[in-house]
Formats: structure tokens, C-alpha cells, sequence
DNA sequence: CTGAAAGCGCTTACAG
DNA sequence: CTGAAAGCGCTTACAG
């Protein structure tokens, strides 16, 4: 491993000080332009280093964002991701990675290190359970924070996500209006605003159109494709033999598809199935899969934006507009089937 | 935001020098206990939060560890990655992810972000083309680097693969051993040690059993759902109608597999397609993906550990045996079917 | 346009 | 067992 090379290797080897070499190599004016190309230079052929961890402890920027999710394996969230990387990439800002998996511990570890390391920001799509203190810790230690995907009341900061309530009443209403009347709702939890609301924009649908709500139709848990698999059996003995299943996600909905395709049924011919974020993988699932776009990428966008603006000095309006969802209609919903 | 706390502030408020202070809350043994718990539940009371870049441009280590892969967004870069943070969770080293998009630059530019942080060392699946000077160049600057996935002739670093050529045999073989004489192989580049390997088992798989190669039943390209999608209709008119396809990998045998439903056809019935690396949703998919299970915790597992051996000196040999893929016959192979 | 000097917040010999 | 002091490699007023 060769010798340090410092900004004073430099100074030194051509007769200038290290304020000279520190401001030429960031394109400062204040430096003469030839000495500035002749300073570039050297600190190329040399191979010279930056030391971003001393310039960071004296300037106490870092150029690190940190970014939290439940689970970047998650196509939705690795959707979201790969927006916000565009967004941050033009900024120059690094990115820390981490997955929280709904365990506050985790998340809180994740904040603990990201402070130590002096970051600029978090984006994070907060576990279950977030109490808003833990947000505004962040806040109070300098650490600007924007949420995506869920939302943490009382926590007073810029959070970006989609409007669920009216995507599920959307979803809902496209079975309803196919002439479905037992419609089934597989997956998600009430530990979260999304789930919550989910779960509100189905009854609201229902009961808009006259039609009961079952209690007993609702299958909590489902977000992966395993576990949509797994709730097929559960699915198909609902009392009522509901015709159509409204999933919390795509991931849920394919998994439930070919769950289905293992018991012999088509959806969309035999059951309908619909999904919810309208995931890159959506159209070319078997059948096609109908669903509701959730605005994955406009959620990267903005949260990453927003957060640039907050290190920029900016005021960002903790009251964020919600993304609105559309309709995707595919091949996985139809007209009501009867099994028997 | 609260005024700055620092280990100066703790050791003012009790009265000991901040050497101390720093001793005890690492923990040392050179601090008397009482002194040292003293001092703990003073700094977490006041919210002291630990500077890590200052000490680590006092110790030059940063306690971060890089990764980089073509894309986290892909299923098989995550189980491993999944397994990746296992490990280096456990050595409490803190990770940041980038996706190079086999794009040379945008790999240097995360290397040299890793030299500027000062980061402790790098787990690469190098982008295409990488030339051994630019892994030998982290290593000249301190950064200890391991590859994944890949290797790179020349670079002299451990590597953790899987022994491609003999997977794609096993996966060949099994059509040979169903019937088949007329396979195509579907997906793949020549620009990577992996593309050619898995060529090469395919065309050993097939020259053992007497049959011919024709260059004309190689699809390269595909390595993701969309795109083994978009192959169907050139793999339904290659000449001489192929009656199975070895698939790069599950993604774009899935892809393939949803293709060939559009058209009508049902894998493991009217064509057989094999898969490769035994994703976790092969086992869940439509049908059931027959598949090469191909390693990724394990190579995840050995490459994390491999570094943090090589971090805390010890020699890690750059020979690495080759993880050793199996076979996992599921629904999408069957007995050969001609089709008109 | 350039330089000398202080300081960011730690850790580590060294002395006692 | 504890403290005083130097130094990690930058940047930023300040002076000239």
C-alpha cells in the first residue's frame, strides 16, 4: 500500500499551501485557473484521495443519505428505491441501505448509526409501531427526516404515499361493477395507516353499492408471494364462497393466482383476483394481472426531492397531497363464476 | 437542535479527562468500573451521540463495508445480499449498497466513494468487463476486496461462486435424461466468466450425449422476466423446433414460461424449461420451476465472512472452491411433446 | 490571489 | 487507574 497522500503531499510538492490545494480541487474561483489545472493535475497523477471523513468532521456535511424500508427484497419498495437513487445520484449524495423489517430495534440502530456517521438524511418508510418520537429524535439531532409509503402521526414531517383508501374503493368497485357481490379482501394488517385505510376504501366500496361486509372475508396478513400462496386454501373455504378477491398487494395477488392454478382454477375465468401497486412484473404475470398503479416511482421522486430541498435550507410542508392511484384492468378479473 | 454534546462535555460534567471518558464508554478494562458506569449512564442521559467520523480519521477504520452487485432490485443479487447482512450485522460493520448496471464508471465512482469514506473493505460482483488493474487498485488503497457471483481473471481476491459449467450440465443432462434432443438455451452473455461456464455446460451436457449443437438454438441476452417474456416468439420459431429450453436463469424462465401461456402452451406439458438458481418463488411458480439451485446464501455466507476475516488480517486464499449446484426437478419439465 | 493557523471530535501513546 | 497532549486530514475565517 503506497504512502498517504495528503492534501499537504501536494502543498508540498508544488510550494503552495494546503488552502490553495483544498480550494483548487473543489473549482474554487479564488484560485488562479492555471494554478488550479496545474494543482488538478498533480492530485491526478498521484493518485490522491479525498478524506471525506476529515472534511465531513470539519464541515459537518457528509453527502451520506440514509434510506430505511421494510424490505428492499420487496419488488414495491425496490421500485421506490431505484427512483430515489436516480434523484440522490444527481445530487451526488450516498446512499446507506438498510431493511428494518418492522423491528423498531432495528430501525432505531439503523438511525443511531447514521447519526454517528453524521448523515444529512433519512427517507424512511417507518416500521410498525413508529412512535413519533423516535422521528422527532432524528429531527432534534440533526438529521432531517421524510417518510415514504406510511405515515406516522404526530410526527410532523413530509410524508409521501399513495392514497389507499380511494385505490382500494377503485379496486373494489371494478369487482363490483364486473357484477361480483362476495368479494373477499387477502392480506394486510391494521398496525399500519396503509393497512388501516385499505381496508377502509373496501367497505367504503361495499357498502356504497348496498352489499355487506363479512368480517369473516377478510384474510389478514398476505404480503408476499408465499403467504398469498399459502391463503389459497384458507381463500376457497370462505364462508359464502366469496367470487372475487381484492389482495393487498401484487405480490399477494400472483401468489394467490398460482395457488389457484395448483387447485385446478384460472383467474380471472374461475375467480377474480385483483392487486395493488401495479409492480413491473404486473402485466406479464399468468394470467395478466388487473390492479391499481400506486405511483411507486413518483413516490421515490418526490420523497427524494423533498429531501434535497430540507438539505438545501428549504421548508418542505409536512402536509403532502396523496398520490393518486389509477385502474390498471387486466386479464385476472371477470364476470362472477360460481364454484360449488 | 440541542447544543452539541461531546465526549468533552461528559468529562466537564464529571470531572475526568475525556481520554477517560472515551475508555469508558468502549468498554475498557483500564477504566474502574464504577468510573465507567458513571460515565455511561451520564452519556446516555444527556443523549451523547458517538462521533464515528471522528474517531475514524483517528483510528482509520470506518466500521463500513460496500457492496455493489448489477442490481439489488433482482432476486438473486437480494437472497444474497439477505445473507450478506446477516453476517456483517453480526461483526457490527455498517453496509452501503450501490448497483453498477454493469456500468464501468459507475463502479469506479462507488469504489472511490468507499476510498473516501474510508471504508473497511468491498464485496463486488463486478460489472462486465472489469479489468483486474481497477480491483487491484481498491486493494493498493487499503480497501481488501472479495467478489461474488463473478470473477475476475487476474485480480488475485477470493471469489465465491457457484461451478456454472457443471450446473448447466446437470440442467441439461435432466432434458437429455427426459428424452430431449432438440434444446435451446435461452439468455446469457460471452462478456462475463459466468456466460461463458454455463455455455460451456450446455455444449458439454450435449456433445457427452451424442447430440448436436446447433449455434442457432442459442437466445442470448434475456436475464429477466420481461425479457425471457419477449423471447417466446423467437424460441417457438427456431429451426427445428426445440422442445426444451435451459433458461439463464429462474427470471427468465419464469418470463419464458408466462410467455409460453400467452401462446397457449403450458410448461413442463408442451415445452420443458428449466430454470437456474432456485429462487425462493421458483417453488411457487406457474408451474412449479424445475431449476438448479445455484448457492446464493451460501455465497453471500462465505464471501461476508471471508472479508471480515480478511479485515481482521487474516489470509484468505484467492482459490476458492466452487459451491457445488443441484439439481431440483419440480412441474416444468416432462417428456418431450412435438409441436406443429 | 495565496498562506499561516485554528479547530472539527475523537483515540492513543506516554507519564504518573 | 487517570490525565495532558498530540495528531488524524481536512476547511475556513483572517490577514496580507
Amino acid at each position: 500500500m503506497a504512502q498517504k497522500i495528503k492534501l499537504s503531499t501536494i502543498a508540498d510538492a508544488l510550494g503552495v499551501s494546503t488552502a490553495t490545494v483544498s480550494l483548487a480541487l473543489r473549482d474554487s474561483a479564488l484560485v488562479a485557473s492555471t494554478t488550479r489545472e496545474r494543482i488538478k493535475t498533480h492530485a491526478r497523477e498521484i493518485g490522491y484521495i479525498y478524506n471525506r471523513r476529515a472534511a465531513s468532521l470539519r464541515t459537518s456535511r457528509s453527502g451520506i443519505v440514509g434510506v430505511v424500508v421494510h424490505d428492499i427484497m420487496n419488488p414495491f419498495f425496490a421500485e421506490i428505491l431505484r427512483s430515489i437513487e436516480t434523484e440522490l445520484d444527481r445530487s451526488r449524495q450516498t446512499f446507506i441501505l438498510s431493511n428494518h423489517y418492522d423491528d423498531l430495534e432495528k430501525q432505531r440502530n439503523f438511525v443511531d448509526t447514521l447519526l454517528q456517521l453524521g448523515a444529512d438524511g433519512v427517507i424512511m418508510s417507518p416500521a410498525i409501531g413508529t412512535p413519533p418520537e423516535d422521528i422527532r429524535m432524528a429531527e432534534d439531532n440533526g438529521l432531517p427526516a421524510v417518510l415514504i409509503a406510511r405515515d406516522v402521526e404526530g410526527a410532523a414531517v413530509p410524508a409521501f404515499r399513495g392514497d389507499d383508501s380511494y385505490g382500494t374503493a377503485l379496486a373494489t368497485r371494478h369487482l363490483i361493477e364486473l357484477g361480483h357481490t362476495r368479494i373477499a379482501m387477502v392480506g394486510g394488517t391494521d398496525g399500519t395507516s396503509t393497512g388501516r385505510d385499505r381496508y377502509q376504501g373496501y367497505k367504503n366500496a361495499m357498502e356504497a353499492a348496498g352489499l355487506s361486509v363479512d368480517a369473516a372475508w377478510r384474510i389478514p396478513g398476505p404480503r408476499t408471494k408465499q403467504a398469498g400462496f399459502d391463503a389459497t386454501e384458507r381463500f376457497l373455504s370462505l364462508p359464502g364462497k366469496p367470487t372475487a378477491a381484492v389482495c393487498w398487494n401484487d405480490l399477494s395477488a400472483i401468489g394467490l393466482m398460482n395457488g389457484l392454478f395448483r387447485a385446478g382454477l384460472v383467474a380471472g375465468r374461475d375467480v377474480s383476483v385483483i392487486g395493488y401497486d401495479d409492480l413491473e412484473e404486473a402485466a406479464i404475470a399468468t394470467p395478466a394481472l388487473t390492479t391499481v398503479w400506486n405511483g411507486q416511482r413518483e413516490v421515490g421522486h418526490r420523497a427524494a426531492s423533498a429531501l434535497v430541498a430540507r438539505l438545501n435550507g428549504e421548508e418542505v410542508s409536512a402536509e403532502q397531497e396523496l398520490i393518486h392511484p389509477e385502474l390498471r384492468i387486466r386479464a385476472s378479473t371477470g364476470k362472477p363464476h360460481e364454484r360449488n
